[in-house]
DNA sequence: ATATTATTCAACCAATTGGTTTAGAATTTT
DNA sequence: AAAATTCTAAACCAATTGGTTGAATAATAT
């Protein structure tokens, strides 16, 4: 685990609004500079600039400035420690969904008994 | 992808917050009341009732009242939740990764060349 | 019945968040 | 040189967050 706690702090913050989901979905295809970004967001401008700053501090964006335009990048490394977190507790919820499972084979059984000999 | 855009939101910033982290770390090893929670956090109680409330927003805590005690338990389903969201740019960050491996096997190619032949 | 324990509620506070608007700076375009 | 484009900065605002304290509630222990 090389996640720092401040680090996991201001990953999960930036992961924790839909327009900053839009945001890094829009920079999968690639650099996008923040009109483009802005376009589909129901927001002013500065409210955009202001949520990619956030995206900055967690490092999930890099800046290139080129002339007048501000182009994006995602930095994807961030995700591998949210995964990494997660994954902690792999085992737990599939635990769960093997508990689900027992359960409805259980009542498939049931199920069976009921019909069968009847 | 099961998760809709409010639950990630709210899962997201669940785990924002390193004293949440805490505890959830805590109920890995089962149940725990909030007493025990509250024991390892530098802060008062109403603080701590409130960090568990956020979690149980987050469905990521459930609680069992039994007596004056209240019992909570981790749900980890969620982390599915979060871990899928992440796995999406795996392929991006491990790129990355390969990347550097290359750039790294090039500088040891380029080692092995200034050593031999010297 | 009283005290103790476990927890919530309510009120309050400072800081942060997420948004706005207006203005300004820097870079292209005309 | 003037206009348009892209973005930041600053000031402001309402709502939320993360914390506090003090009082209230509920259950157990004495």
């Amino acid at each position: 685990m090389v996640s720092d706690v401040a680090q996991l702090d201001s990953v999960f913050h930036a992961l924790a609004h839909s327009a900053r989901r839009t945001i890094i979905q829009q920079l999968r295809s690639g650099e996008k500079n923040l009109s483009e970004l802005a376009a589909p967001l129901k927001m002013s401008f500065p409210a955009v600039s202001k949520h990619v700053r956030v995206l900055e501090a967690a490092r999930l964006v890099t800046r290139r400035v080129r002339g007048r335009s501000h182009f994006c990048q995602l930095r994807a490394e961030p995700f591998a420690e949210v995964s990494e977190y997660a994954e902690q507790f792999r085992q737990l919820w599939e635990q769960r969904f093997d508990a689900l499972e027992d359960l409805l084979a259980e009542m498939q059984h049931e199920e069976k008994k009921r019909k069968g000999p009847g």
